[in-house]
DNA sequence: TTGAAAGCGCTAACAG
DNA sequence: CTGTTAGCGCTTTCAA
């Protein structure tokens, strides 16, 4: 009587309000919540009642604190480009809060210092805060892995260890080059032949990955690439400009980008030049951002499966966290085309 | 000794531990992490020390469990809406978990079911798994903000609270009106005076009150409206379609939106006519979204001033939890005009 | 200014 | 199958 009046609506409910209205021990109300097994049927469906009645819920606090676990997944969001069409990783932020929730985590978001990537990750991991991290800026050659892996910290990595061929963390990625060939194996079916490349600077792995899809393509028809590729930044104003010049030097009648913003540059010339993409000049780009799903008269795009890579990643982070800690090897899943106008 | 020894990299370090290196009590580490001005100098020196040795950050769990409070503000992700050009949330999730760091909060989004708005709140509100919540859906005439209104769970909306004026919650919103009446002059100065509007359907608010600002702009003007508005859904194809009726039957120069997405759907019909976007027809959007700023030539849009939103929000988060709560008016903020080259 | 005791709500280990 | 005991790491009394 004493405990249970008084705190309608202050405090929530505690495990001994619930054991002390089913009249059991507290343990039991525990084991009914998280070993239902182990209790006879009529004193679970008098617990589980008990809980019902008094809207009873874990205190999460202190089940992490008994329990060592957080079942909490921390991810480092970058800050916004604003200017590009790089969506990539909101799209893959929303696949992997629905995936992790069916697992049961939940997605810690903490912010990027552009200049510092380990920032956030310390603090995170020495308090205890999240289980794991879910790292998906592998590219820069940053320190990210090796320097969580010298933590023992658990993480699953959304790319792939570049730079450290034999890490042992586990990893999922999209396999760019198989994105790319897809692009120009379509363009080549449409009976182009000079198809050219608009990729990033040389120093970008998964720039170079993209682009070797390209250039195998070409190569296994017999076409030559000579002349036809371009390394610039990845903004709208590089494309333009790279996809200008290309076209009064080499005369495609196509072009592989190696993002949607770069096609977008793309675009933008051939506005400027009063040609028609699809039909003057064909333009496929990579991300399947939103952008490349809204502009006339729709921008072909090479779309990661990302719905996919959360499943995997959330696979293996449980396995991460299973006892004993199960590390599988890399997992590289292949891209789609998205077909439409341009192309 | 023997408990500094053989931990080395396990568990991490606890207050105790800290404690027994600098040769002090845990209470006083306790109070040099969150009082520093109680110690005396040297003390603090001490101690500062030993924490910077062993790379102690106290423990989550157990600073949560006793002082009932996570330090994480809770967010719903709606699932991302395919063949949009609606961003807006992602970029406001950016911005709110830059925010919030700055205040020693950190974010943890769930997951959204469509059907159920109020899937996941209760979970996390009843196991004290977050100190609040940031509601971004505010316009569905949904009932979350009543619903946790009703449990006392502390929440902050991104929305006015348009079907409970009197709501005592901390809101904050963008002047919608303002915005398409920035837009509407915009043209209007640039001598458009046939100015059409697109946007949703009667039963959104927000949709109404943006369109509100282009019609009370024109008719200060002393311009008429009729037969120059149509409501549709939030589509590309709709936008589309209802461009394409009001070039016939209206004869706009320009076109106001209700969003980038409808704005896209103009563009389609005017490429599809050969018309050029800002020369032969002017068009502007809503959101400023990536799309908006990669598209030729440019699409003029709304500008929410979304890190505004998150400061006022968080300001706002802070207000809610402090002792004693408090709880601010309503906060409206100014959109701003991108102007690209569709205008 | 520093220390000792108590307890937040839960679960692991054991005893009955 | 159920209950008792102990303690996760921290902060809030209260004393010294």
């Amino acid at each position: 009587m004493s405990s249970t009046a008084g705190r309608t609506s202050a405090t929530p409910p505690t495990l001994a309000d619930v054991a002390e209205l089913a009249g059991v021990s507290r343990q039991t109300v525990s084991n009914a919540v998280n070993n239902p097994d182990l209790l006879r049927e009529d004193t679970l469906a008098r617990v589980q009642e008990a809980i019902d009645e008094l809207g009873y819920s874990p205190n999460r606090a202190a089940r992490n604190l008994r329990t060592r676990a957080s079942h909490l997944i921390g991810m480092r969001m970058n800050p916004a480009q604003e200017g590009t069409a790089n969506a990539t990783m909101d799209r893959f932020v929303h696949s992997l809060v629905e995936t992790s929730r069916e697992a049961g985590y939940h997605v810690l978001l903490f912010g990027g210092d552009h200049d510092d990537p380990l920032a956030g990750y310390d603090d995170l991991l020495r308090s205890t805060a999240v289980d794991a991290f879910v790292v998906t800026d592998t590219y820069l050659g940053n320190p990210q892995a090796s320097w969580l892996g010298a933590r023992r910290a658990p993480f699953v990595a959304f790319g792939r260890p570049w730079d450290h061929p034999d890490a042992t963390h586990p990893w999922v990625d999209v396999d760019g080059a198989a994105g790319t060939d897809l692009a120009t194996t379509h363009l080549l079916d449409r009976g182009h032949e000079r198809i050219a490349w608009i990729g990033w600077r040389k120093d970008s792995r998964i720039g170079e990955d993209r682009r070797s899809g390209w250039s195998r393509t070409l190569r296994s028809r017999g076409l030559a690439t000579t002349g036809l590729a371009s390394r610039v930044e990845d903004t709208v104003a590089s494309g333009r400009e790279a996809s200008a010049v290309l076209l009064d030097e080499a005369q495609p009648s196509a072009f592989v980008c190696a993002s949607d913003t770069l096609a977008m540059g793309v675009l933008h010339t051939l506005a400027e030049r009063g040609l028609a993409p699809g039909r003057d000049v064909a333009v496929v780009g990579f991300d399947d951002s939103q952008v490349a799903q809204v502009v006339p008269p729709g921008l072909t795009s090479v779309r990661q499966p990302l719905e996919d890579v959360a499943a995997e990643i959330v696979k293996a982070l449980e396995g991460l966290l299973g006892h004993p800690p199960y590390v599988g090897p890399g997992v590289l899943l292949e891209p789609t085309l998205a077909v439409r106008g341009s192309s």
